[in-house]
RNA sequence: GGGCGGUUAGCUCAGCUGGUAGAGCGCCUGCUUUACACGCAGGUGGCCGCAGGUUCGAGUCCUGCACCGCCCACCA
């Protein structure tokens, strides 16, 4: 064994030899209890990125550390086909040599998709891999699969045969590029530097004008009404009259609507019914019509006239050159504001009333509310469960139809009558009036509407499976909080409606991992980390646990430190198994600890255990790195190995079975946080039998318990002799001969200042004395910590007594 | 504009139901101690964002303020 421990090969060969080996395979047929993991399906397009590798080493942590309680543990992999994303690219591949989808067709679109993903799809999985997640990759899953298209086409019957499924014409963010709706979540939104024009609208009756204020003058074309505050006295008389739109010269109502702002230009607004979400709900609300002069194609349309096919510049400028010849133009002037864009494109979303499907949320997200609310689903931490409550109570009907070619298309058929057939698989004739000529709807489902059935669909529903059966409900779920509403809330409520239970028990919600600088890592910023890099200097064990250690409940900036503080850990153990590995050639592990330093650090080894499991269920992860940082350095390397060195050169070998017998708990309690360097070093020890991913978790030890403190006078004679080098005399041999072995007083060379520290300790006296003398205190704080304060008064007194003696 | 979170050592962060401030790194001082210099021992370093309040006692509870961040959002 190399005194320096390196990562490179270790880690790849565990991971091959896990795999072989099917220790990570879950069956239906084994009697264990289980534990399950629905893991967020990356994109199948994806590259891993910081979010996948934290969750990653949460999840498996944990997977890990149930695996070796005794579980049956499902930790399934899987990619999801998303979209819009998906489409996205390969229709950027196509624009590289000059084409476009449209050009293409739908059929040879969707083959060169999925030719598209069998050359540069499905690679995160490797990546997955070199995080050590120990998932099942046997049962990798497919939201495009053909099991899994079934299921999704029997979710939307069943929801259409509730009568939550209908069609409308509503505002929709449509994207001009993609030719399709997105979702208010499918949004960025930036600031451009755009012009507010003010143009006058002269009064039907001729008594004068009202002004308005807009950005877009193009849709004056399209304005249905004028809308002021209901308070506003500036316009408490018009409310009633009519407007006159310039250029197309229409009679307009004007109406008062308290969602108008009085503050904002004017207080007059132009009801565009058909291009702004705000006007289509007040034109809903006021009764008026919802024409539309742009296109899908964000141009001009034929309801435009005279302007029909122009861009929307071209039509404001000609629009207004009008109002400036008739006086009507009252002023232009600069205008920065925030508009939305697409999340991908970034195009300029044009908002237009198109006929979408939508799934009406207020019966189905009732069992969610009501699993939210009772804690039988629970969000960690516990104000991200009070947003995920608010937002499904608050969540509006869900349009799930894209006008996209990529993706599962709605199991929808029209006749030429127009009736409605829906049914999961091509129906020979209509439902309603028996034609025979059906054409199936073109849109395709919201890609969330398939990963809303990702813990279930991957186990085989709608057949009732024997993986269904054994893994329905599952245990765990990992996600960042943006996901909150596209994913989690609806994997609960469809999971109830379809199987009457829950898919999982808890959800954690974790930080954010910022960049170094603080900015928020992304691609289009240029701070993104990649974990691969991260992995090839650090290592994966160490990459893991620096994970761990900045997974605290506040978002936090990557640290190095974190990562090198792993790394440090990971050659830490390696070393002081190295040393216990080199005594113990040739003893059997049967090894009955007698030594005080053995039982001591048995005992400290148990409580550990216990912290950690305290911290697991709780998903403080940081505190199970924290925890075990510290057993490892201070309590069995600082301090026992130091002791028992002596005895190991004198070939004891007592002692070396002994060491063994230890680190092997060691190396226990660290492997889910570390799995890679603890079954290199495991693999070492004498008589393995089992790999160490599916050795038991340690059982509780009892039998040393109150060894636990049982070095704490060694350890204050050393901290005395170090800081002062006076000798503190000690109780029994056992204590003497660690003192000898672990602070060597004939070879330290003291550096301490026995006068500062008198004076310190004199300090101390003082300000417990002070304390027991408030009779303020000794009266009203509680017992217990009058009386530790009074502890810790004596020890001070026995320190100086020692010093000054 | 709404919601959530943060502000503690030079840096990155812990501090659970109030008991008199911690870790790692950094810095300083010693150590060629045959497991490890990715090491060992010791040390330096904090009006716990600001202002009030409750309490014998407040990073810890309450109120207000100031910054910072994230999520969400239809100011034309």
């Amino acid at each position: 064994m190399e005194p320096l421990y390196t990562p490179e090969g270790v880690e790849a060969r565990w991971q091959r030899v896990w795999e072989e080996e099917g220790l990570y395979a879950a069956e239906a047929d084994d009697p264990r209890p289980t534990f399950v993991v629905a893991f967020p399906p990356p994109n199948v397009t994806g590259e891993l990125h910081m979010g996948h590798a934290l969750q990653l080493a949460l999840a498996d942590a944990l997977v890990r550390w149930k695996r070796m309680q005794g579980f049956n543990c499902l930790f399934q992999p899987g990619y999801d086909h998303a979209g819009i994303s998906t489409q996205y690219q390969v229709e950027k591949a196509l624009e590289a040599e000059g084409r476009r989808r449209q050009d293409v067709g739908r059929e040879a679109f969707v083959e060169l998709v999925w030719e598209w993903l069998r050359r540069y799809g499905r690679t995160i999985m490797t990546q997955f891999r070199r995080m050590g997640a120990s998932m099942d990759y046997r049962r990798e899953r497919f939201t495009m699969d053909e099991g899994y298209v079934r299921a999704v086409m029997r979710f939307f019957v069943h929801l259409w045969e509730k009568g939550y499924l209908y069609r409308d014409h509503r505002i929709v963010n449509w994207c001009p590029y993609h030719l399709s709706a997105l979702s208010d979540l499918e949004l960025d939104h930036v600031e451009v530097d755009d012009e507010l024009v003010y143009v006058r609208y002269p009064l039907a009756d001729g008594s004068g004008h009202v002004t308005i204020a807009t950005a877009r003058p193009a849709t004056i074309l399209a304005d249905v009404g004028v809308a002021v505050h209901p308070d506003d006295e500036r316009y408490a008389g018009l409310v009633g009259k009519e407007a006159v739109v310039p250029f197309v010269e229409r009679r307009v109502p004007i109406v008062a609507d308290e969602r108008v702002d009085p503050e904002f230009g004017t207080g007059a607004l132009k009801v565009t019914p058909g291009h702004d979400p705000l006007d289509f709900e007040l034109g809903r609300a006021h009764g008026l019509a919802e024409p539309m002069v742009v296109g899908p194609d964000g141009r001009m349309n034929e309801q435009a006239g005279e302007l029909a096919g122009l861009t929307q510049e071209e039509a404001g400028e000609r629009i207004l050159a009008w109002c400036a010849a008739r006086g009507l133009l009252e002023r232009r002037e600069r205008y920065r504001h925030t508009i939305a864009v697409c999340e991908r494109c970034e195009s300029r979303i044009e908002p237009l009333i198109s006929l979408q499907w939508w799934c009406r949320m207020d019966e189905l997200k009732q069992a969610a509310l009501e699993a939210l609310r009772s804690g039988r689903v629970r969000y960690h931490p516990p104000s991200q469960h009070r947003f995920a409550i608010e937002s499904l109570e608050s969540a509006p009907d869900w349009n799930i139809s894209r006008q996209i070619w990529w993706g599962h298309q709605l199991p929808v058929w029209y006749c030429p009558d127009g009736h409605v057939s829906v049914a999961e698989t091509q129906p020979g004739a209509c439902a309603e009036c028996g034609s025979a000529e059906l054409e199936r709807d073109p849109d395709v489902l919201d890609t969330w509407f398939s990963s809303a059935l990702w813990p279930f669909a991957t186990l085989g529903w709608p057949e009732r499976t024997p993986d269904l059966e054994r893994f329905y409900p599952g245990d765990f779920n990992i996600t960042a909080r943006e996901i909150i509403r596209l994913w989690e809330n609806r994997m609960i409520f469809s999971g109830l409606e379809l199987l009457g239970e829950i898919p999982f028990r808890d959800v954690i919600i974790h930080s954010t991992v910022l960049a170094p600088d603080g900015r928020r890592m992304s691609k289009s910023l240029g701070t993104g980390v990649d974990p691969l890099q991260v992995i090839a200097e650090y290592g994966t064990d160490a990459t893991r646990y620096g994970l761990m250690k900045m997974s605290s409940q506040q978002d936090t900036r990557l640290s190095y430190k974190a990562m090198d503080e792993g790394r440090r850990l990971a050659n830490k153990l390696w070393n002081v198994s190295r040393l216990i590995l080199g005594a113990a050639a040739g003893v059997s592990p049967a090894a009955s600890p007698r030594a005080l330093e053995e039982r001591w650090i048995l005992a400290r080894i148990d409580a550990a255990r216990a912290r950690i499991e305290d911290a697991f269920p709780r998903f403080d992860f940081a505190e199970v790195a924290d925890v075990l940082y510290h057993l490892t350095f201070d309590d069995f390397c600082d301090w026992y190995a130091e002791a028992i060195k002596p005895r190991l050169n004198g070939r004891d070998r007592d002692a070396a079975a002994t060491a063994v017998a230890a680190l092997e708990r060691l190396l226990a309690l660290l492997h889910p946080v570390l799995p890679h360097v603890t079954e290199e070093i495991w693999s070492r020890l004498p008589e393995r039998e089992a790999r160490l991913i599916v050795s038991p978790w340690p059982e509780p030890d009892p039998r040393f318990a109150a060894d636990l403190d049982a070095l704490e006078r060694v350890q204050e004679a050393a901290r005395i002799f170090r800081r002062s080098g006076v000798q503190v005399e000690l109780d029994s041999d056992e204590e003497r001969r660690i003192f000898a072995a672990v602070v060597k007083p004939e070879r330290a060379r003291v550096d301490g200042n026995r006068e500062a520290e008198i004076e310190r300790l004199r300090r101390e006296v003082a300000r417990a004395e002070g304390m027991l003398a408030n009779e303020r205190f000794t009266a009203k704080a509680p017992p217990e910590v009058v009386a530790a304060e009074r502890e810790k008064l004596e020890r001070y007194r026995r320190e100086l007594a020692a010093l000054e003696g």
